[in-house]
DNA sequence: GAGGCTAATGACAGCCACTGACAATTGACA
DNA sequence: TGTCAATTGTCAGTGGCTGTCATTAGCCTC
C-alpha cells in the first residue's frame, strides 16, 4: 500500500470516526459538515471527497454489517427452508460483523450512534430505505435458492418482508436497552421469531406469549 | 367561513396542486420551492407558512389516506382476528379514501406523484418513515383490542410488521401497473394477504403459488 | 535527485432548502 | 371609519452540497 492511500486511509478514517463521536455526543442534526472537517483538520469540500453526505458517515458500519449479511445468506445450504435461511444466516454473521465493526470503531460508540440514528427523523429515514433495499437483495437470493421469479412469485418478498419487519424491533429493543452483547442480541432475535408462528396463529387469548 | 379563511385554504390548495403538478411533471428534486411560489405568485416565505418542508406538500394526500384507515381500524368489531380486522379496514376505506382525495387533487395525479415517491430516493425514505409511524398506531390499536401491552408482548407489532409489509408490495405492483381503479387494488390486495400463510409454510416446490 | 506527471487538497463562488426579524398590507370587527 | 390582528413580502443569514481552478504533495522516470 502506497503511502498516499495510507494517507487517504487515515484521513477516511479519521472524519468518520470524528463524526461518529460527534454525532453520538452533540446529536446530527447539531453538528455541521464544518464542525468534522474542523475536527480533523481538513477543509470542508475535502470531507464531501471521501463521503456523497453527511448521512454517509452515519451508515458507514451498518453498511458493513449489510455486506456480511447477504454473503452469508448466499452460501447456506440449499436444503434450509428460506425463513431457517434467513434466520440463520444473520444469527451465524454477527461474530463476522462484530470483527469487523470493531476495527474501524469501538462497537460500544456504533450503539450510541445507533440510538442517534432511531432518534433522529432524517436518518431514521434513510434507515428504512436502506434495509428496504436490502430486503429486495435478500427476497431475490430467496428466489434464486428456490428457483422462483422473484417479479412472478410474492412469497420471497412476504417473507422477508416478515423478516426484516422482526430484525427491525429486535434492532430498536436491542439500542433502547444496555445488553451490548451479541449473546443478548441472538437471544432477543430468536425469540422474536419464533413468536411468528403463534402471532398469526390469531386466537391469542388461548395462549399468551411467553 | 370567513374570507380570510377562504383565502388561505384557497392559497393552500393552490400551493398543493402546483407543487404535485410540478413533481409529476418534471420531477422532485428538479423543481425548486421558488418554482412552486412563483407558480401560484407569492412569495418563497409564503409556501414556508404553509408547508414545513418541500416535502409535506408531496405526503399531504397519503397522510390523508393514512387518517382513515387507523379511523376504520379502530371501529372493526371486537370479534375479528388481528390480521383479518387489519384486511378489512383497509379493504373497506379505500371508497373513502378515493372521495377524500378526489375533493383535493385528480386521482390520476396523485397516482403520477406516488410513482415520483417511489423513485426518488429523499421521498422514498421519508414515505418508509411514515409507514413505520403508521404501524406503531396501528400496533398499538391492536393491542388495545386484544387487551394486550403492545412492548411487553411482541405479536401485535410482528403481525402489523407482516401486514405492512405486504401492503407496501402490492402499493408498489399499483403505482408500477396501469390499473387505477380501486376494485383492481383490492383484488390484489386480498391475493397477496391471502399468500402470507403459504407463504410461511416452508415447502414452497409443493404447491406453487397460483 | 531534478523534473514532469497526476492525484489530493484548499479556496472561492454559487445553488437550494429553510429560518428569523421586521415592515407593509389586508381582512375583521367595533 | 378607524383600530387591531392576521397574513404576507423582503431581506439577511445558515447549512448541505457542487463546480471550478489554482496549489500542493506523492510518484515515477531519466
Amino acid at each position: 500500500m502506497n503511502l498516499r492511500e495510507r494517507k487517504k486511509r487515515r484521513t477516511r478514517d479519521a472524519l468518520l470516526r470524528a463524526a461518529l463521536e460527534l454525532f453520538a455526543t452533540r446529536g446530527y442534526e447539531e453538528t455541521t459538515v464544518d464542525d468534522i472537517a474542523a475536527a480533523v483538520d481538513v477543509s470542508q469540500r475535502t470531507f464531501f471527497r471521501y463521503f456523497a453526505g453527511k448521512e454517509e458517515t452515519a451508515f458507514f458500519v451498518p453498511r458493513l454489517a449489510e455486506t456480511l449479511v447477504v454473503e452469508a445468506l448466499r452460501t447456506r445450504p440449499p436444503g434450509e427452508v428460506p425463513l431457517e435461511a434467513l434466520r440463520r444466516a444473520v444469527l451465524e454473521s454477527w461474530d463476522a460483523i462484530n470483527e469487523a465493526v470493531e476495527e474501524l470503531v469501538p462497537i460500544e460508540l456504533h450503539l450510541r450512534v445507533y440510538r442517534v440514528i432511531e432518534s433522529t427523523p432524517a436518518l431514521l429515514a434513510a434507515h428504512l430505505r436502506r434495509s428496504a433495499e436490502l430486503e429486495e437483495q435478500l427476497a431475490c437470493i430467496i428466489a434464486e435458492r428456490e428457483g422462483l421469479d422473484v417479479n412472478a412469485d410474492p412469497r420471497p418478498r412476504i417473507v422477508v418482508a416478515l423478516f426484516g419487519g422482526v430484525i427491525r424491533v429486535t434492532e430498536r429493543l436491542w439500542s433502547a436497552g444496555d445488553d451490548i452483547s451479541i449473546d443478548g442480541m441472538r437471544e432477543l432475535t430468536t425469540t422474536y421469531l419464533d413468536q411468528v408462528g403463534p402471532a398469526l396463529a390469531g386466537n391469542w387469548h388461548a395462549e399468551p406469549s411467553p
